[in-house]
DNA sequence: GATGCTGGTTAAACCGGTTTAAATGGAGGA
DNA sequence: TCCTCCATTTAAACCGGTTTAACCAGCATC
């Protein structure tokens, strides 16, 4: 069981000092072509990697990247979205020898301690902020820790991160429009949180667009983008005297579970009731009837969000924001004509 | 914008040397009471945390647990496993000062290189190995790396590493006998892949007490846990010339997707099939009938999987396995008489 | 009074890299 | 021949902790 090669017995090998080695690794100027050769296969031939945690003190750096996923209720247990979204960072961070650090904050414990340690232990050298809400605190609280973040989405605070965006408000329009060729006018929405930054933004464009056509919605139930929530929500639109023929939600979870509660309350979808989902989960696609929904690409948002908070890392002044194509509407079987 | 203290700003103003800081901080004996208290104090007036990078380096530790995901067709994507693991395996590190290094490993990348580039870099003292597949080549690997590990539930070769185990096979045996109740005969099942430790394990409970009633399941279907394994599975299934009256899924996504088949080929669940699932995950009570299903504890996996890593990486030699308490049958309405 | 212990403390080496200032050596110019 | 200058290369300091060996005062022992 031989140690692991260190710095030094490159330098033994290629009969040179330490500090060439460094040189000829980080390809620096200032030594002979001959040299760093020579350099390269000394390392090459011991297997030499250079140790992170010793260039993790030399350089203070971490070579890693954080994301801080908080878990209120339930709120994420299933959302289709993190997965996706981690395996596009992983796949830019995997290039580059980093790592990607994952804290979940469980109800106790406050969400600003998850970023207090990330920052405290020196464990990133940025963190990519999901789940953006307004007037996000954790923005300031960023700044305060020196720690460089990307956002998801653009905050409506003043911020001095780069922004990675995905327009949701296409993606809802074309729901909206969808339903208001099928013959709609009796169209309720149930909302994400209203604290959501992108909750709102799904909101808005879908009353926007009702707008545009002289319409405004039936009903607007908040949900709390769980099943559970989706659920209450349906029931009590449901339950109104002019009950709507269509039910756009905010995500695929509540949606699920609206289709669960209509179909439960006898109705048949979508003959009596419309329904839209927002997301494209896995399982959109395969319950009855499969669900309209609208399709984002989380994977290449993981990695647009890795890569852009890699800029800002690297010391890049100005990083600029970075817009990726909108969601896009998929319809199936889950709506129809009125 | 003052640096941040180190141990020498400690020393001095506690008029002390590094080393005994050093000593004071981590409770070694050898220090006058009087001495650790004034070094305490004075880290504690300057705010001082000692630099993980820093220990790191010096004690040849990460402080840090990995995790890899293997997530090669889409078997990961929204398994609701995995959110909830995690969680649990964050509420340990967190009391520990540790971090949670994921790893999500791409079609394109070999699985193996995961776990090399985890070790090779140094970046965790251990792994957590979960989706254990018979034979397991991640065993030798890990044991030729050198990298502590925990396996979630038993490999069947010999392994030097402890397992925290969860049987899944009361609940797959409780749903059975709960069908056999309903007077099914004709019950069918959908596989996981077989290469799995975890799904062949409900495959063998499932046929084992049907045996026991003195029954052979109606055919057996392999599926990929995917939503969409699990809907061709069902159409196999259907399309049989004597269909079964039940059929048992090797986890919810299969279920939810198989239900939706059942339900778009024109039957109703659970008067023509009854349909049950495995995980308890979150959509499972809101679809529309809500799954019968079998729920385990993934928290509390994560914690005690968390925690018996731990106990290796710290050196404990010839730690115990662990053994959870069973999966529980959930009965909700897609399940019925005959 | 020299010797031996022992609890308390420190100086210095070490972990494995990076980085800066200084040393080396050979070519070109006076 | 001697001096400069420039391209290479190296020695040593540094990052911020841990750890080992040495040191020192005080006290008991003989």
């Amino acid at each position: 069981m031989s140690k692991r090669p260190t710095i030094a017995d490159v330098a033994q090998r290629a009969g040179v000092s330490k500090g060439a080695v460094s040189f000829a690794l980080n390809g620096r100027p200032g030594l002979a072509q001959a040299t760093v050769d020579k350099i390269l296969a000394a390392a090459d031939e011991l297997g030499w990697r250079p140790s992170n945690r010793a260039r993790s003190l030399s350089v203070s750096k971490a070579f890693a990247l954080g994301l801080v996923i908080t878990r209120d209720p339930a709120v994420l247990s299933s959302d289709p979205f993190f997965p996706a979204f981690i395996a596009g960072v992983e796949s830019v961070l995997s290039t580059r020898g980093q790592a990607l650090v994952l804290q979940v904050v469980t109800a106790g414990e406050s969400e600003e301690d998850g970023y207090r340690r990330l920052a405290g232990d020196g464990r990133v050298d940025g963190v990519l902020l999901s789940d953006l809400r307004h007037d996000d605190p954790r923005i300031d609280l960023l700044v305060e820790l020196g720690l460089p973040a990307v956002t998801l989405n653009r905050p409506d605070g003043t911020s001095p991160f780069p922004a990675v965006t995905l327009d949701d408000r296409p993606g809802t329009r074309a729901v909206v429009e969808h339903l208001l060729e099928l013959g709609h006018t009796r169209i309720a929405h149930v909302a994400g949180p209203s604290a959501f930054v992108h909750a709102t933004a799904r909101s808005t464009a879908l009353v926007e667009t009702l707008a545009a056509a002289g319409l405004e919605p039936a009903a607007v139930e908040v949900g709390d983008f769980t099943a559970a929530g989706g659920i209450a929500a349906t029931r009590r639109l449901l339950a109104l005297p002019k009950p709507p023929t269509a039910i756009v939600y905010a995500n695929d979870r509540m949606a699920i579970a609206g289709l669960g509660a209509a179909q439960a309350a006898g109705l048949t979808v979508p003959d009596d009731l419309s329904v839209a989902g927002f997301d494209d989960s896995e399982l959109a696609e395969y319950v009855h009837p499969g669900l309209t929904t609208v399709r984002a690409d989380p994977f290449r948002f993981g990695e647009a969000a890795a890569q852009t908070l890699n800029r800002v890392v690297d010391g890049e002044s100005d990083v600029p924001d970075v817009e990726l194509p909108p969601a896009q509407l998929v319809v199936r079987r889950s709506t129809g004509p009125v």
